[in-house]
DNA sequence: GCCGTTTTCCAAAGCGCTTTGGGGGTTATT
DNA sequence: AATAACCCCCAAAGCGCTTTGGAAAACGGC
């Protein structure tokens, strides 16, 4: 069924039933259900490509996937897309993704900004100084980015406020009598890492205590390295009396550690973890109950998505800075620091 | 640049260029390399949207992603997506992710199919008897399924011999005079995890033993899962001297299980895990090395996007069936029972 | 050198939609 | 009753490619 058809079959133009079906003023009410009524019954659904080349829009947004390493990122990214697609879903936007590996990333980049199959592009996980956004903005691509560069461009980028977080959650820690804190973090490649150890060390240094560089650890986010860790902060001497976590996989697995150590966390341990919030993953449910920095990706997700429909309507993308605050939430995971 | 642009700087025709471009026939050898040559030079793209119009392919596969429960065992697909791109890649196809709640997958698909904005669609971890998999075929879309369904369809399928994979390491075990052995699986919802416990039963069957159902563990594909069913199954009584593990990611969890029981892995308690080939994950490099089944799940994207394009080239899904036969590979981490 | 092939290229007709530029019908205004 | 002002609707022209049906040019055999 194409629209010549509908349109035959209602005795009225294709402009009339285009117009009707894509909510033009032009046509009336009565005509509008008419057609939109038809359209059902007979199931027609537009030509996605003459809708595209009509319109000059691909009527999708790429998605780069690294292939080769940190695919244990994934659930974090994954749930991105999630939110991103359920927004993009309702302007009937696609998601294009595109495999690349590791070392021609900005070559793939290149290779999609100047075809012709994706209008925009969102990028995640944004190194300190990142080819890919240099690339585009020279490429003059629209894009957005989900996190920031350390050289604040005039692009458009959604962030959520990680130093801020980390330095609430540490000063947290501080008042409930905590001195000596490990950070478990991300790869330092990243600027949410930074922006993280950043948060961390001012607490510590405004409450004039020295950072232990023994106590920071960096690694992918997985249960495994939240382990492994752990497990070594927690054979320091001093222990330390609390730690603070960038991901609730490490968590889980910072969490084993400090069981298998025979301590008791919120007791002995007090932990804050960030939680990106996953479905199946309660932070509220756990046992203890965990305190964490708290910010769902799945909602920046759909977010992003919304701006780059805004800058698809013409809005200008140097406008779009958004900074979420992320919220502290106290659980059973913190307690006084053990005397 | 446009075609026509292209072909006016040429003084050839549209059709000229475009068949040079395309790879007809009809055009001298010496005109199709100065198409070539002037299309680089200008950095010439064909617009994706007017190319699929007028070839009424939307040029892209579909895949959907679950984004309810289940992301964790998302390593496994995105590696699969992964070899899927690189090939779809070649043949200019993209991939089109539509994420979707678990609770409206077919609806989700539905609306997939009935689209025209993907040519077919790519079914990953069918579970025993897929309502996927009936509605495509009902609807005619095009599809590959990764995996099979128990009550087989004329559709095209491929899929790894996991039953045989596992009785054959089941058997090796047995063969090693082991006779207490684990299993550490997937969700049984899935028939590929029904295959590897169905190899399993069997290989114990054929020697004369009985199964212990204590013995049998499911869940998703999970260091943390792993951790948990191997420190439960090494309290049993007598102690299991042998762990078959049904993904490298579960097979790590039981490593530290092991090793956190005091036990050494390869000489108390032996293990052979399923490999996926993560490409950050090496069997080999492992301390012991890891006897694994092995099979690429990378390679398998790549060939399934193979018989995407081969099926949209007119081949019958119906004799597209390829069962692949997973290599047994002895390292470390199996060893004689212990007396 | 003539005629039939083969090679090489072209003009023009779509693909299925959106959108521009009007043009009849109705209703309101005088 | 005539004019103006809308409201609805339509015909037709694209969007940028592919592909069909020829036609001109080059080639080969006699």
């Amino acid at each position: 069924m194409k629209l010549r058809e509908l349109a035959g079959r209602l005795n009225l133009s294709q402009t009339t039933v285009s117009r009707a079906l894509n909510g033009y003023p032009e046509v009336k009410e009565a005509t509008r259900e008419r057609v939109l009524d038809a359209a059902r019954r007979y199931g027609y659904r537009p030509n996605a490509s003459a809708q595209r080349l009509a319109t000059g829009r691909a009527g999708a947004v790429g998605a780069v996937l690294q292939t080769n390493r940190n695919l244990m990122f994934d659930p974090h990214y994954v749930e991105f897309l999630a939110g991103l697609g359920e927004r993009l879903a309702e302007d009937e936007i696609d998601i294009v993704l595109s495999p690349t590996k590791i070392n021609d990333e900005v070559g793939s980049y290149r290779r999609i900004a100047t075809g012709t199959r994706v209008d925009a592009l969102v990028l995640s996980s944004p190194v300190i100084s990142d080819d890919r956004v240099k690339l585009l903005t020279e490429l003059g691509m629209p894009f957005v980015l989900h996190g920031r560069t350390v050289d604040q461009a005039p692009h458009a980028w959604l962030d959520i406020d990680n130093e801020g977080a980390f330095r609430h959650a540490t000063k947290h820690l501080l008042d409930l009598g905590h001195t000596r804190i490990a950070l478990i973090n991300g790869s330092k490649r990243f600027t949410y890492a930074l922006h993280r150890e950043r948060g961390f060390r001012a607490a510590l240094v405004e409450a004039g205590l020295t950072v232990d560089e023994q106590l920071i650890g960096e690694g992918i986010m997985t249960d495994e390295v939240g382990y492994r860790f752990a497990e070594r902060f927690l054979a320091a001497k001093p222990r330390p009396t609390a730690i603070l976590v960038t991901s609730m996989m490490m968590a889980l697995g910072a969490f084993r550690a400090i069981r298998s150590a025979g301590l008791e966390l919120g007791k002995d341990v007090s932990m804050i973890a960030h939680d990106d919030v996953f479905p199946f993953l309660n932070a509220d449910r756990m046992v203890p109950t965990m305190s964490t920095t708290r910010s769902s990706i799945r909602s920046a997700g759909t977010r992003v998505a919304e701006l780059v429909v805004e800058i698809l309507g013409g809005r200008d993308p140097s406008t779009v800075h958004e900074l979420w605050p992320v919220d502290l939430i106290v659980r059973g995971s913190t307690g006084p620091a053990p005397s």
